[in-house]
DNA sequence: CTGTTAGCGCCTTCAA
DNA sequence: TTGAAGGCGCTAACAG
């Protein structure tokens, strides 16, 4: 930048509008002290030199970030991620706050974010989306001392937003037991290396219904792949059993696309001879007819947002913690199993 | 927030430490100046404290933000917008430097950014995605005296990364064309007025390779929907023409999967009685098994971020504009025509 | 209603 | 190799 092109502070839309520094500041904030002409006079100025406050000065005059930092697992593409941050980004941009992402793919990147915390002192809040964490983490998180808010993960002592997965896994298994299946399968998915509470607060939801129906455990089986795109695998381990199963609870939609098109592939007709079920009510799940459990991401965002701002404001929310629930969204690829439902 | 829990500052290091605040702010940076002892005994009571350097100060002191803008428009969760931000998310990470997000949905958004250009000062560049904008806009953004680089879009005297647009519709088309088909229809998106360059090159690109081939004009035609989701408004068009096209050049893989489960729905069979290709290589494509155009957001994403970067730093990087070259990423939606080719 | 005066926490001379 | 002093641009008392 050859010519830095000096760009103009509060002192040069003072000296323009002949006031001082202090006015301006106060006018720009729309100040009741200020006399309306002056303001106008103010705002003339500021217009003219397209002039934008620094809020890197203002912050560090005044404490106060403006800003909330988000804490991710996984790639910023990804649809829970993704839709997540743009109804975050929305509530905090209505109130004036800005949004700063932090995101982790490994465990290297989680240490580093843990041995830095690059969010202190540069946020006023942190919301932590859908991460597995260690106790001492969570007890490194709490130790910032600043406002926390967990997304999909609920934390003795912190405010937090989840769905309850349990539940969601159940009724996603009670719904196709009710049309008349016996044998079903719950699809997992089994990313680098870890647990993932959603995941199994999901299978424990099956499993519950499984049990209440006295279906034979036995006959109900759990299939996993590695990732997302999957699903060939999982067809594999699904034409392995000794009798098929007919309904399939997967754990996400993604995990289940990726199945239903391995199956198209065999030959297999959904849900003629397969019902399959999915998790979250991605966006292509309409598109695609895949009936599913919808997960209301923007209540979760919202809340998250509200909570985190409710904090930093000093307030003391009266829910810290929000439970979201969830909902079955039937569509096209669940029905009653092939052949009739045969009394064991 | 009942004790507010002082945070320390680079004060609080340097007492611990036993030296000046200089020192533990070069110490930190790791200086040369230092002495080795004095930078350890630096870092040990920095860690002891959690201390986290105030970026504002730092900002405010130096006169460099360390972050780089990017204006996208649409949700972020969208595939394009969330890619790319993943991709630039990485590059700049890796450099210390923030990002900081500005969406924008609606032509208010859009004015409201301009009118305020929160930008800046407080970004030390800026990475404009994928959005259609004034003559007036990019001019007020040339204005703006910071480092701009556009993206999928080529403005005079700034940076830019884009693909080719017009060549990627070109080889969809002719590559239906090779394969023997005669009638084909472009399915594009007229989404919330105005105009979209992408979609206008695609279409160019289209004509052209429809022109070189000599196939009779007539017989092409462009179908629109006004919506990612709109598939089976198009099938509507689609089956309302006198003699149904035999390939669809679609203008983004999303489009595409809302055509093709619509397809299904009306028993038309992909590739037997019509062949679909997308435009983008969404995640989603390969899963589906979807013929498509590849848009590398990787190199995209890479690019912009080395662009914005060399021009804070004062470079000039040799290539201020960068074409990527898309890729025909042959599925299993194409295929040759149903009926023989017949020679007009 | 407006101006003056001090910092906010850090980095960068300049001295030592 | 380290410390002292000043200032980045803004806001928050405190005067007037």
């Amino acid at each position: 930048m050859a010519e830095p092109a000096r760009v103009s502070s509060m002192a040069d839309v003072a000296t323009l509008a002949g006031v001082s520094v202090s006015t301006v500041s106060r006018a720009l904030r729309g100040s009741e002290l200020v006399s309306p002409e002056t303001t106008a006079r103010v705002q003339a100025a500021a217009q003219e030199l397209a002039f934008a406050v620094s809020r890197a000065a203002s912050s560090l005059a005044t404490g106060r970030l403006n800003r909330i930092a988000v804490l991710v697992s996984g790639s910023l593409g990804a649809w829970f991620n993704g839709t997540l941050l743009d109804v975050i980004y929305g509530c905090l941009h209505r109130r004036g706050y800005e949004l700063m992402i932090f995101r982790t793919f490994s465990a290297e990147d989680r240490d580093e974010f843990f041995a830095t915390l690059p969010a202190r002192r540069n946020a006023d809040a942190l919301i932590v989306a859908s991460l597995e964490l260690t106790g001492a983490q969570r007890q490194r998180l709490h130790d910032l001392g600043m406002p926390l808010v967990y997304v999909n993960q609920t934390v003795r002592g912190s405010a937090s937003v989840a769905i309850d997965d349990v539940a969601g896994g159940e009724v996603a298994a009670r719904h196709l037991i009710n049309l008349g299946h016996r044998r079903l399968a719950f699809v997992r998915n089994h990313p680098r290396g870890g647990h993932n509470h959603s995941s199994d607060g999901r299978l424990t939801g099956f499993h519950r219904a499984v049990r209440a129906a006295r279906l034979p455990t036995s006959e109900q089986v759990v299939l996993s792949g590695s990732g997302n795109a999957d699903g060939e695998r999982i067809v594999g381990q699904l034409l392995a059993q000794s009798e098929l199963p007919t309904g399939l609870v997967v754990e996400s939609d993604e995990l289940a696309f990726s199945l239903l098109a391995a199956l198209g592939r065999v030959g297999l007709r959904v849900p003629a001879d397969l019902s399959v079920i999915g998790f979250d009510d991605h966006a292509m799940a309409a598109t695609f007819g895949l009936s599913t459990i919808a997960q209301p991401l923007d209540l979760l965002g919202h809340e998250a947002a509200a909570l985190a701002l409710a904090l930093v404001d000093g307030e003391r929310p009266r829910r810290r913690n929000v439970t979201a629930p969830t909902e079955l969204r039937l569509r096209e690829t669940t029905g009653r199993p092939p052949e009739p439902a045969q009394p064991n």
